[in-house]
DNA sequence: CAGTATCCGATGCGATACTG
DNA sequence: CAGTATCGCATCGGATACTG
């Protein structure tokens, strides 16, 4: 056995040694999340080296739960879970139900990150409540660095071959805004987690929209939340 | 956010920074399992130096999963699941599921260790179908080295005071033998696996079972199994 | 029984720069 | 875009011995 084996036939062990090693559950979060290609696994896990990330990849090849196969239109190489792969759904849900839940809200919105935040909300945006014309909705985060600062979210419901149909931009885009978000991260971190809501962080000014009133009066609505938002939360 | 952490908001990383340590969820299987004081712990993480289970045991009760108290009747230190503890159940049997059904026999079987197996089986013994009587069984692993090599269930249904009902011993309990039970340390570990029934084991040769007749023909219904052992292996 | 204390070695992994 | 390559340190944790 390895040296870093646990030498325990214990299907938990077995699995641990697999699983829980630095990156991994994160890691694989962002695949279950639906992110195939290497770029976009970085985006899920932007403070994790290039290097670890492939080293990850391939152990995670090695123990079947991951197949890298050239995409099929533009032959770009991408990582696709195995059927063991995704059967590890359950786990990483039951992970983040329990963070939700017994995690404190001040520890965890002590780990803010505007790039995975937009992201994330890049990956749930809800159509449904949108406008069938092209929308284009800022995000401002007035404290943080230039680089964090702006982002855009271009939702384009018509857009068949043009990629997804929700575009995240951190340089101007060039079109012009409907909506304008203005928070601090924290609130709109807080309002993704389904620890803070739309109205209650207006009302009390933390969060100012400006621009289009339907999409303003919508937000929650089109907002999608994290998957982990509906969990209620216990710890103190 | 400390150096380790992973600097995400996401409930996933939040509860992975608490659990994706070393050993930590061997452990937890462990605590899951019902063992609350440090001598037991250490019997179901035995490769685990006794520094770093204290130092687990204090990082769990530092994320409220763990807490330490002193044993209701004499005093001595245990350790249980907080509510918060409990809730990781969940994820600890869907790793162990997941183990099960994609790590393959083959890996997992080379991971054999007499002392954890004996301590599971111990845990898990049906007393419903044995006899009302004291019960005195020998395990023998011929091909062990001399510590691993014998082992005695003592199953006591009547002892009422003096511990559990069923107690294990490395040494001569100096009680007569009801059952021995001869086989290799894969063949038993990979029945308590649920890879392997004792009916063809007995029927290869590779198990032998001499003394109690009725013992013998109820074994496969008094040896409790692990809890993963009616998980279907789907791995290759 | 329930831990402490100490030491030291491997290696995990972070940072950075580079490439086809 | 999708990775490689290299370096070097911190630290994790394994081994062992000891203690109230």
């Amino acid at each position: 056995m390895s040296q870093r084996s646990y030498g325990q036939f214990c299907p938990v062990a077995m699995a641990a040694e697999v699983l829980c090693t630095r990156w991994t559950v994160v890691l694989l979060r962002e695949m279950v999340a639906g992110s195939t290609r290497f770029n976009d696994l970085r985006r899920g896990v932007p403070r994790m080296s290039p290097a670890l990330l492939v080293q990850r990849l391939r152990d995670l090849e090695d123990a079947g739960v991951v197949r890298r196969v050239a995409g099929r239109d533009s032959g770009v190489m991408e990582y696709h879970l195995t059927p063991a792969g995704r059967e590890l759904e359950t786990m990483v849900e039951a992970m983040g139900h329990w963070g939700q839940r017994w995690v404190t809200s001040e520890l965890t919105l002590q780990q803010l990150d505007a790039s995975l935040l937009m992201w994330d909300m890049r990956r749930k945006l809800d159509l449904k409540p949108l406008p069938r014309r092209r929308s284009v909705i800022q995000f401002l985060y007035a404290e943080q660095t230039p680089v964090d600062r702006s982002w855009w979210l271009i939702v384009d419901p018509d857009a068949r071959g043009a990629g997804a149909p929700v575009d995240l931009c951190s340089v101007e885009p060039g079109f012009d805004v409907d909506l304008y978000v203005a928070s601090d991260l924290r609130t709109m971190t807080a309002i993704w987690m389904g620890l803070d809501t739309v109205r209650a962080a207006v009302d009390s000014g933390r969060l100012l929209l400006t621009g289009d009133a339907d999409l303003a009066a919508n937000m929650q609505a089109w907002l999608g939340l994290s998957p982990f938002a509906k969990t209620r939360k216990l710890a103190s």
